[in-house]
RNA sequence: GCAGGCGUGGUGGAAUCGGUAGACACAGCGGACUUAAAAUCCGCCGGGCCCAGCCCAUGCGGGUUCGAGUCCCGCCGCCUGCACCA
């Protein structure tokens, strides 16, 4: 790889070999964007050298060598570019090949490159000496044409098209070398003091790669356990989908501020990566293309990597693994036979969607509509016997050990509370009228006994083994069973379908009086509670749509206290916390809330022996078995003899097998005999492996631990574990609120039991943070089924709502979630080509708060490449400055310790975009300050220390600039003098009725009295008051003035 | 359907504990510089009116309070998760 374009080279060799010559003085290191620089004063390079800086004065007027190349970035490098070389590109164009004349020599100094937003909201450069406007629209082309004795004669070359030689590519005065001028004002303060500028444009492509060298060569982010506390950073690791996206740039970026930040502080960081490799996309693509999955994962790691290691991250390169590795998952197949061993893992029943016409098992995305992806075929569930995790056994302590996590976001917890979902109910049976099937009577489980007056059915689940027995000598209900297990095994898709039953015709006696009947009925889980309940259509929308479609009694139970009203189509369903008033409770309940009433019923029942309180969990335990072929595998073998016998632990890892096809569904590894036929490892009779794999979450919920001890023979090393255990900031997705992070936590604790992690680590996230998503608007047009067609942004003419080839009228949809097929996804490697990595880097993290959706804009990453270009030239007009000290420098120090205060509080906090803010404020006070040279340095070299964690490799490049020590990741965060962030004086807003009328001046600690008599001294107050007494005068010290009047 | 979250100028957002709504930035507009543009620098920038002042404004409708973007109740819209996507 070559260049920093298309390949970036992140190794950063170019890099080295520009830094060991030695000539990549920060101001001289070549230019972002060619639209600057060079005061022009021709005399100062020929008393420098002799010879002129400038090309030569006959050369000027030239044609430009190098002709057909837009963006101007493929002049940075052209020192190290030769003739007739085909150069990468970044931005707009791709690929250009340098002509003659173009090696070796800046060509930024013989010829201007300009580049003209004329056109609109891209920039087009014109580099081939040639002005970008037509003649009829260029005034200096007018002009000359109008008055040729001042203007050069157009030359005849740059006639056709209406094009001319740019006025600025010639020279101003003949006989001199075209030159650019800055305006006399400079940028950030005005020329030097020899009213010379330099070329001091920050230069992003040759910055960026030789610091990350640097950093690569001092070792600096390799973890170290060693006498400094350690900070375990780590970002939700990424699957290798084939391209980074934005949204890991934003990821990726938030973890290293973090971690960088850790270190300026004085902590041993660990901060790994890795790959989180096995999974569905590899297969589908091996089925698409006919490759193989693991070639697929491997190339997509390593073009993944490559564009990670560009963006300067501080990873520790050095433990990096995918969980596709044999190392990863063998010790995977390790934990999983402890696991086994200690009861953790067990074999039951479990629903599939399956496909019955391409004969296999259906992830649930695979279901669309109820449908099989690929087939069409309507989806069916069905039961297969398959590995499951006990996590319901540790629901109550996964629930309660919530409290404890005081550094996740309240909704996470909030989220898994929901859905462990404890809830006590009440067990109770009802007895069959007349014994069925060896049925005497139905068990049941409800949360709401409470309700019990207003039970008007029994209804079972499908699967229930009453309503199996009756299925076998009743077609009609075999035939509903059957029809209502049609469809995916989602819980959104059983809730969302149509509620229908089938009366059995049994009755059961109701403890109240009388009979209920009993009904088979679709949204009845048989996974939860006893797969049977009793109907309260008053008080549950499921149960009253049912009971209204057949026509099945609806009886009150409670109502509200001010209002009698019976229900008729609408459940009453209050909050559990609301009083309402009940009709004949059975536990004698006159006025109290649901959940009074629930306790009291519960208690009466007890009592009455009609049955018994019961805690129940809504979380299930955690099937793992997947019938695909691009996972770990199950070590595990099924022998007619033994059963299931797990692999002995010598034998792992159990590997898969490279020969497989996948131009048939399912399962590979089924029907791969030489890797399933194997020999009993108890009896060694021949036998069967298990040819399941695990759930890929089963992947992604130790790597934590495994990154502690990356290369240990052991699942984990205890020592290691014991001192980077737990994680003190995670930082992921919300999407992985509830199951990845539910896992991980469970599997902590299967890990402390099975001697894996030391105690103390059932927990292993100390502190969660959950940002948001990458969002970019669409552009939409109606297709003619009125099906949304989908264009790319750069399709489209924004401004005019159309599409650019037909005029079409396009609806622009503000912010969605980046996706493929609504072609909105934008590719960070343009931006790291097209302004470097900093540049991306600083974009995602500004602006929008992590925690919320981010929405990419290319005006917000072009003003970022600008601001970062400001910063490097100011601070080398501070490097410059000679000013003496004078009486801004206090000023200027105050501002420094609340910037430094700001940040920090900022970055802590996660409030990046803060820091952000405060970091371009402080920009600005630093560039007005006239405080003195010396106080401007210092200033400047906090500000480069703060933006650090953001932008390493300029606040790199600005801290050598100013004789920084060492690097300035690792230099010591700054503290503020707190001394500093106090002021003596406070504005205090005045308001009249609640309205700012006014503002009032005041020492910091004035007495209120005193506030008060100048608060009603106030010209408006007094106005406002015209002679009348207030009514009342709020005084909150240090805060506001109220008056009312 | 259930659960959780979000909603502030033209745009992204700020507002620490209920106390000056719009920090900081983008876009836009005006100016300086320039041989034109670009770049750079300086300034303006929620809406309205009877414009030294006042009114309206934080998705919509109510409420609590001296005071509400912030708290409470009820809606609307969008986003995420729902156990085999990762």
């Amino acid at each position: 790889m070559r260049g920093r374009h298309g390949g970036y080279d992140w190794r950063g060799t170019e890099a080295r070999r520009a830094g060991n010559r030695g000539d990549l003085r920060p101001a001289d290191s070549g230019l972002l964007r060619g639209r600057h620089v060079l005061r022009s004063d021709p005399g100062r390079a020929d008393r420098q050298s002799g010879e002129p800086r400038h090309p030569r004065p006959g050369r000027a007027p030239q044609p430009h060598p190098v002709l057909g190349l837009r963006p101007v970035q493929q002049f940075r490098r052209s020192e190290h570019h030769n003739r007739g070389e085909q150069v990468s590109l970044g931005g707009f164009a791709r690929r250009a090949v340098l002509h003659a004349g173009a090696e070796r020599r800046s060509v930024l100094r013989d010829h201007p490159i300009r580049l003209c937003r004329a056109a609109g909201r891209r920039a087009r450069l014109s580099g081939d000496g040639l002005c970008a406007r037509p003649r009829a629209r260029c005034p200096v082309a007018q002009r000359r044409a109008a008055d040729p004795e001042r203007g050069r004669p157009a030359r005849d070359a740059a006639g056709h098209r209406g094009r001319h030689p740019d006025p600025r590519a010639s020279a101003p005065y003949p006989g001199q070398p075209p030159v650019i001028q800055i305006s006399p004002s400079g940028p950030l303060g005005g020329p030097d003091a020899r009213g010379l500028r330099r070329m001091d444009r920050y230069d992003a492509a040759a910055t960026e790669p030789k610091w990350q060298a640097e950093w690569d060569g001092a070792d600096l982010f390799r973890a170290t356990r060693d006498e400094r506390p350690k900070y375990y950073v780590l970002e939700m690791f990424p699957y290798p989908s084939g391209r980074i996206h934005i949204g890991h740039v934003r990821n990726y970026t938030m973890g290293d501020v973090i971690a960088r930040y850790k270190m300026s502080c004085g902590f041993s960081v660990l901060h790994p990566m890795g790959w989180d490799a096995f999974g569905m996309p590899a297969e589908n693509a091996a089925m698409a293309s006919g490759g193989h999955p693991k070639d697929w994962t491997y190339q997509n790691i390593d073009v993944m990597r490559g564009q990670m290691k560009p963006l300067g991250l501080s990873i520790d390169w050095s433990r990096e693994f995918a969980t596709c590795d044999p190392e990863y998952y063998g010790q995977q197949q390790a934990l999983f036979l402890d696991m086994l061993e200690a009861g953790l893992v067990y074999r039951k029943p479990a629903v599939v969607n399956w496909d019955p016409v391409d004969m296999t098992v259906l992830a649930n995305e695979q279901v669309i509509d109820g449908k099989g992806w690929r087939s069409g075929a309507e989806v069916e569930r069905k039961e297969l016997v398959q590995w499951a995790f006990a996590i319901s056994s540790m629901a109550e302590d996964l629930l309660e050990s919530l409290g404890r996590l005081d550094d996740w976001p309240e909704k996470v917890r909030l989220m898994q509370e929901n859905w462990i979902g404890k809830s006590r109910g009440l067990e109770m049976t009802f007895k069959l009228t007349e014994p069925a099937h060896g049925h005497a009577g139905i068990d049941i489980y409800t949360t709401r006994p409470d309700t019990l007056r207003g039970a008007s059915f029994i209804a079972i689940a499908p699967e229930h083994p009453l309503a199996k027995a009756l299925a076998a000598e009743d077609a009609d209900l075999a035939a509903f069973s059957t029809e209502v297990r049609k469809g995916g095994t989602t819980e959104e898709a059983l809730e969302k379908a149509e509620k229908r039953g089938y009366d059995t015709g049994l009755t059961v006696d109701n403890p109240l009086g009388g009979t209920l009947p009993v009904w088979v009925a679709n949204f009845v889980l048989m996974d939860y509670g006893t797969g049977a309940i009793f109907g309260c259509p008053a008080h549950d929308q499921r149960d009253l749509d049912f009971a209204r479609k057949y026509g099945l009694p609806v009886i009150d139970t409670f109502v509200a206290m001010d209002d009698d009203s019976r229900v008729e189509t609408e459940a009453f369903v209050p909050p559990k916390t609301e009083k309402v008033r009940w009709i004949d409770q059975p536990a004698g309940v006159e006025v109290a809330t649901g959940q009074e009433a629930i306790d009291a019923t519960i208690d009466w029942a007890e009592r009455e022996g009609l049955g018994r309180g019961r805690t129940q969990f809504r979380l299930r335990d955690w099937g793992l078995s997947r019938q695909r072929y691009w996972g770990c595998p199950i070590p595990v073998v099924h022998c007619d003899a033994c059963g299931v016998v797990p692999e002995k632990k010598e034998n792992l890892p159990v590997r898969l097998p490279d020969d497989v096809t996948f131009d048939v569904p399912g399962n590979p590894l089924d029907r791969h005999p030489t890797w399933r036929d194997v020999a009993c490892p108890s009896c060694g009779k021949p036998a069967k492996r298990e040819t399941d794999t695990m759930d890929t979450f089963v992947d992604s919920s130790w790597y934590f631990a495994r990154f502690t001890a990356p290369h240990a023979k052991t699942p984990t090393n205890l020592d290691d574990a014991a001192y980077w255990m737990n994680v003190d900031q995670y930082i992921g997705g919300v999407e992985h609120a509830i199951l990845h992070l539910l896992y991980s936590r469970f599997f902590a604790r299967a890990m402390v039991r099975t001697g894996h992690l030391p105690k103390g680590t059932e927990e292993p996230f100390d502190a969660l943070f959950t940002q948001g998503m990458v969002t970019h608007p669409a552009y939409v047009t109606k297709g003619d089924k009125g099906q949304p067609v989908y264009h790319l942004p750069e399709e489209v003419d924004i401004s005019a709502k159309t599409v650019k080839a037909t005029g079409e009228t396009i609806e622009i949809v503000p912010a969605i979630k980046m996706s493929k097929s609504k072609k909105n996804v934008v590719d960070p490697m343009d931006i790291i080509a097209q302004y470097g990595a900093d540049t991306a880097r600083w974009f995602v993290i500004s602006d929008s708060p992590p925690e919320r959706d981010f929405e990419w804009t290319p005006e917000g990453a072009e003003a970022v490449a600008k601001h970062l270009a400001r910063v490097h030239r100011l601070a080398s007009d501070i490097l410059r400055a000679d000013r003496p000290a004078n009486d801004a420098d206090k000023e200027l120090e105050k501002q420094t310790a609340r910037a430094i205060h700001e940040v920090t509080q900022g970055i802590e906090g996660f409030a990046f975009n803060k820091a952000v803010a405060k970091l371009y404020e402080f920009t600005n006070t630093l560039h007005r300050s006239d405080a003195g040279a010396e106080a401007r340095r210092t200033a400047m070299k906090v500000l480069a220390q703060l933006m650090a964690p953001m932008v390493p490799h300029l606040a790199e490049e600005i801290w050598s600039m100013l004789g920084g020590e060492g690097f300035v990741v690792t230099a010591p965060w700054p503290v503020a003098d707190p001394a500093l962030l106090v002021d003596d004086t406070v504005t205090l807003p005045i308001q009249i009725n609640g309205k700012r009328r006014s503002e009032l001046v005041v020492a910091k600690d004035a007495p209120k009295s005193e506030v008060e008599a100048l608060a009603l001294a106030d010209p408006a107050v007094v106005r406002a008051l015209d002679g009348a007494q207030p009514k009342k005068l709020i005084v909150v010290p240090g805060r506001i003035v109220n008056v009312v009047v």
